[in-house]
DNA sequence: CGAAAATACGAGCGATCGATCGTGTTATCG
DNA sequence: CGATAACACGATCGATCGCTCGTATTTTCG
């Protein structure tokens, strides 16, 4: 049942994913309540209730917007054409750069990236994202080695994925030199992994 | 306040640390109660008590029974004459391989090895296993990167330590022969990562 | 044996959680 | 204007949480 929103109202949406992301990066999404996010977005638990009928919608709702966010400060980095031919570090470099400044920017965005086995409340709320991701990563794979197998590439692709997010924390909690040293370590370790994913490598 | 224990209490102790391990792999922390550790251990919240002082003890005292177990299981692995002398793929394998088994039995290990910027209540009970690992990848790898600087040689160990834990779920998650390829990648990606480690490679 | 210590139980405490609801306020529109 | 719908509030609900406590049973040991 579809609802006209007023223009406060849109206001109040952004209030409460701007509150849920930040508590989510303090304490995670099982120790951040409902109340301290109606809190701290400054609404009362019944309002925040008015946009949206549980918990998990509001993590639902974050990943989403989160998501298009993503997309849109990464536009470039995912075309064919530079995938299958920009040498393997300039190419590694250029995905990884955006989404270091945007979990950096986004600290808690880890949070909804939870990787696997999780309870499912949370794991459902932020597949979305998780799956957007994996498969950007696997279209890109597959344009850069043409002969790889399906099945290769989704699972180099979840690989890559898993790396690029374990050591997402490390960076973001990281600052100056030493998140410089982590990303460059990043970098190494997917270019390594990558160098010798099966098939022939167009720009090797 | 050290208490006589009694062959029964240790057996006790013993089935509230599976429960607790159990449970872990199937809600994780957050979400698994202690009524519920009570309940499949086999007894009343109240005995449970008689034994831990609350739920974070348990945790620490899963983990470090955890680690005692590890460091059992991985005695051989760690010998630092193999590690200067192996080939990488070889001792890489002479590590992963173990720790894949010993994941693969004892699936929850991977709740008290929680990353980084968890809820200090799980992150101080794990911290002694994470630590306790990640030394002793710092030490192999000094071993095979002599030259290597001490903060390096650290960087290096957690990456590593990342890289596998990121892993660790899909590989026991998965089985047969997707689990062997999700460890053969896991392998891949160490090697290519510590390959290039700066300093020289004594076995390349 | 008998006393002390260790073990065992489970109802229930206080706190907190996610979520509700009755009531009042503000914006939209004919 | 008046009417309707969207917005806002906060006390409070029922459930669940970690944990306690009074009491009963079993083991240890002189």
């Amino acid at each position: 049942m579809p609802v006209r929103r007023q223009a406060r109202g849109e206001r109040r949406i952004g209030d409460i994913l701007d509150a849920t992301l930040a508590l989510f990066a303090e304490l995670g999404y099982d120790r951040t309540s409902t109340n301290a996010i109606a809190a701290r977005a400054g609404m009362s638990p019944g309002s925040l209730y008015q946009y949206f009928p549980n918990k998990e919608a509001i993590a639902e709702a974050l990943s989403q917007r989160l998501l298009d966010q993503l997309r849109a400060a990464h536009a470039a980095a995912f075309d064919q054409a530079s995938a299958a031919s920009l040498p393997l570090p300039e190419l590694v470099s250029r995905v990884v750069d955006p989404l270091v400044a945007f979990n950096v920017a986004n600290p808690g965005a880890k949070t909804l990236f939870g990787t696997a086995a999780m309870p499912a409340a949370l794991s459902a709320g932020s597949r979305p994202l998780h799956d957007a991701v994996t498969g950007r990563v696997a279209a890109l794979i597959r344009a850069r080695f043409p002969g790889l197998p399906d099945p290769d590439v989704n699972r180099a692709a979840m690989v890559a994925v898993q790396i690029v997010a374990a050591l997402m924390g490390p960076i973001v909690a990281a600052e100056g030199r030493e998140r410089a040293a982590l990303v460059a370590e990043l970098k190494r370790a997917l270019v390594g992994y990558l160098a010798g994913s099966g098939g022939s490598d167009p720009a090797a």
